[in-house]
RNA sequence: GGGCGGCUAGCUCAGCUGGUUAGAGCACCUCGUUUACACCGAGGGGGUCGGGGGUUCGAAUCCCUCGCCGCCCACCA
């Protein structure tokens, strides 16, 4: 599967390296005479399109989406999306990249939209999709929820503020601090550890909640600690994870005091109503200072959590929201990996993958946004859900409810992205259908992907996989290196630090860009490329070249009847013994997606072998009297060129197509299980191998380099 | 607070399960325009493999420890 590019998006570096890997793995498993599908398509992104198009509805004249209108603005992004969208194609194919083109997909088309209604229905009727009230990660710029993992944790610097509550017998006061002074609007409760020494005579008693003027009890709960700050912790259910827990153990009032945007609602004094959070929390603190109940300002450095693609401060909000028990789906996912259906390389990034899916949350799955796949969810007037695939089942069971026809409204709200993302394996090969491509192609081979989306994207498809089709979607998961800037932050257009592929392949050509790319796909974790490894892989192209030009001077050409195994030459015998040997590794080392060590073995052959001392050998062969020796060294080098020109085409398609097109007829491409085959791998016996002339050559190679 | 990765020539990086004088590309120096290639060829300088211990006949490679740099995960007021 190739990871959908997200239809915004243009071809970085990272897709580069991505795709380079797949393809060459995809070509080398082609010419071995495997039937290998490499199915594009892409990611309909919900955030990401639909802040596009807003950004530029918004340039074009200042319209919202709010007053166009949901329809109007959902057709607007498909207008978007046929325009625009999707330029990464066309790019890749530059790259080279061999997919077949011709099944396509998009995470918003019929088929797949089908598939993703389904595996909601089924889930909810399992009781594995439920709705529910709870705190969740709200950004207050796009107006929606998001997961746990598209908040990214910051640290800023920020205040600590003291407040003192004074006792409701006016008998003393409790200090708390906090970060976020305007959420003590809405604080319900004081709490401190029960076996807080300096507490215990107040546990039980009230303060009077300044400026709100509301009495709010103290209660001793385990989660203050002692050790820090006063011991006393301020308790708002409705604005903190942590505070929610409690106020669920101690049966406390939760009260929202922000709107949607994040402002102050009518729950707070009416001086604050209709401030932003940030002057609320000014506004608060001057109270507090105008009261005499600041009692100290301490700095500090803290993490708050940021949407990572509003890039503002997401609020703890209290929402109603479709969830996925993901702990569930996650236990078959952990023992796929751990009995070994499936497999990590490197295998290091189990534990990763294992540390995440143990202590895996709730999954957020709905998203109050207009482009993605509206839940399939109608509610009666009493407020039930009828789930169901269409609006007309969902109809017909309302009505059997309901006793008489009722009229249901559609939830309003569409899934998260990666819900989609995450049935690809197989609902873009036709599921639910039975089809002949799920038949053949599923599960996936080798899934290549960064180790970004390790949860995002492999996690959720390795549960929903194995939900829906009983097996591991993807036999194995190689995590290739992220490609980051001179600093190593992430390469991203908001930060202007990304390097164009396009314009490497225009100054080296494609070849040159996915030879170093495969060249440096080590283990490491990231990859920082330089001009001047690429322009060196350019050269190695043009080495090769000339040493095919000069063969084809010589009269090199390929003959039918040629045995490698019957030269006589010493030098041929020994050419043809390091051609076999460096097939063999190049085998070996693509078998085990060791991308860089074939390139090296690839690199090294061509140009310290074959090119410094074959060809240069061979030169008084060629042009010789000796017509036997002659003629077996022009098919000899023939011989060996087409098999480096095999060995090379998963990496280096372009350049060994054109050789091949000067250097013989190698035929039409041919059909193989549907797929184009151009050639086939070069399979060579260790026979092939004879040690007695590799001594014979080393030691003329010896002396030549020793003088 | 957990987890992971990196630290090897001026720069970007290879060096897998430990074994001859530690490699490549680029950069640098010298020479070379003899019939594949100056996007080249021949030769050369340059590294106490982050520090310190340990295991071993032998470690860049295994173990321990420390130090930076970076990433991911995590509800600490």
């Amino acid at each position: 599967v190739i990871p959908p590019p997200n239809v915004t998006g243009s071809l970085h570096i990272g897709h580069a390296l991505n795709n380079t890997l797949q393809d060459i793995l995809t070509r080398y498993h082609r010419m071995k005479g495997k039937a290998a599908l490499w199915l594009p398509g892409m990611d309909h992104a919900g955030i990401a399109t639909q802040m596009v198009v807003e950004r530029q509805l918004a340039a074009a004249g200042n319209i919202s989406r709010r007053d166009m209108g949901r329809d109007a603005f959902v057709a607007k992004v498909w207008d978007w999306k046929a325009e625009s969208g999707g330029a990464i194609n066309g790019q890749l194919r530059r790259l080279g990249a061999s997919c077949d083109w011709s099944r396509e997909r998009f995470t918003l088309d019929e088929g797949l939209s089908t598939a993703v209604r389904k595996v909601f229905v089924q889930l909810h009727k399992e009781g594995l999709i439920y709705r529910d009230k709870r705190l969740v990660n709200w950004d207050p710029q796009f107006q929606t929820a998001i997961s746990n993992l598209e908040v990214e944790q910051k640290e800023v610097d920020g205040h600590f503020w003291h407040f003192a509550y004074p006792l409701e017998d006016g008998s003393g006061e409790i200090v708390v601090a906090t970060t976020r002074p305007e959420t003590m609007l809405a604080d319900t409760a004081v709490a401190v550890h029960p076996s807080d020494a300096r507490y215990t005579a107040v546990i039980g008693r009230a303060v009077r909640l300044p400026i709100v003027n509301r009495p709010i009890p103290i209660i001793a709960d385990e989660y203050p600690d002692p050790e820090k700050g006063s011991g006393a912790v301020k308790i708002t259910p409705a604005h903190d994870f942590n505070d929610f827990a409690v106020g669920k153990r101690h049966n406390l009032p939760v009260i929202n005091i922000f709107d949607d945007f994040a402002r102050i609602n009518d729950n707070a004094p009416p001086e604050y109503r209709g401030l932003d959070r940030f002057e609320a929390r000014k506004k608060v603190v001057e109270a507090f200072e105008a009261l005499g109940l600041l009692r100290e300002v301490e700095k500090t450095r803290h993490t708050v959590p940021h949407g990572d693609r509003s890039g503002v401060v997401v609020e703890p909000y209290l929402t109603d929201q479709w969830y996925v028990a993901a702990d569930v789906l996650a236990k078959p996912a952990i023992a796929a990996i751990e009995n070994g259906d499936t497999v990590f390389v490197p295998k290091n990034w189990e534990t990763t993958y294992f540390e995440w899916m143990r202590n895996i949350e709730p999954w957020c799955i709905s998203r109050q946004l207009w482009w993605g796949h509206r839940i399939p969810a109608w509610y009666g007037p009493d407020g039930r859900a009828f789930v169901e695939e269409t609006e007309a089942e969902a109809q017909g069971k309302a009505d059997e409810h309901y006793g008489r026809s009722t009229p249901l409204r559609q939830d309003e709200d569409v899934l998260d992205t990666w819900f989609s993302s995450g049935l690809w394996p197989f609902s873009t090969l036709g599921w639910p259908e039975k089809t002949s491509d799920l038949a053949r192609f599923y599960p996936t081979h080798t899934l290549i992907t960064g180790f970004d989306i390790i949860f995002f994207w492999v996690a959720r498809m390795m549960m929903q996989g194995i939900h829906f089709t009983g097996q591991v979607p993807f036999k194995r998961i190689f995590i290739n290196a992220l490609v980051r800037d001179a600093t190593g932050a992430k390469m991203s257009k908001s930060k202007g630090n990304v390097m164009d592929p396009l314009e490497l392949v225009d100054d080296y050509g494609a070849d040159a860009l996915r030879f170093t790319l495969a060249a440096m796909s080590g283990q490491a974790r990231d990859i920082k490329l330089s001009r001047q490894r690429i322009e060196g892989y350019r050269n190695f192209g043009t080495k090769l070249w000339n040493a095919t030009r000069f063969c084809q001077m010589n009269g090199c050409a390929r003959a039918e009847d040629f045995a490698p195994a019957s030269v006589s030459a010493p030098l041929n015998r020994w050419i043809v013994g390091e051609t076999t040997r460096t097939a063999q590794a190049v085998t070996a080392a693509l078998a085990d997606c060791g991308f860089g060590e074939s390139t090296e073995q690839l690199y090294r052959f061509i140009w310290n072998q074959f090119c410094d001392w074959y060809v240069e050998l061979a030169k008084p062969l060629l042009t010789g009297d000796d017509a036997a020796a002659k003629a077996e060294t022009q098919a000899t080098a023939a011989w060996v060129l087409d098999v480096i020109l095999r060995l090379l085409h998963p990496a280096m398609p372009f350049i060994t197509e054109e050789l091949w097109a000067q250097t013989q007829d190698l035929g039409a491409p041919r059909e193989h299980g549907g797929f184009l085959m151009t050639a086939r791998w070069p399979e060579l016996p260790a026979s092939l191998i004879d040690p007695a002339a590799d001594a014979q050559v080393g030691l003329v190679i010896e002396a030549i380099s020793e003088g």
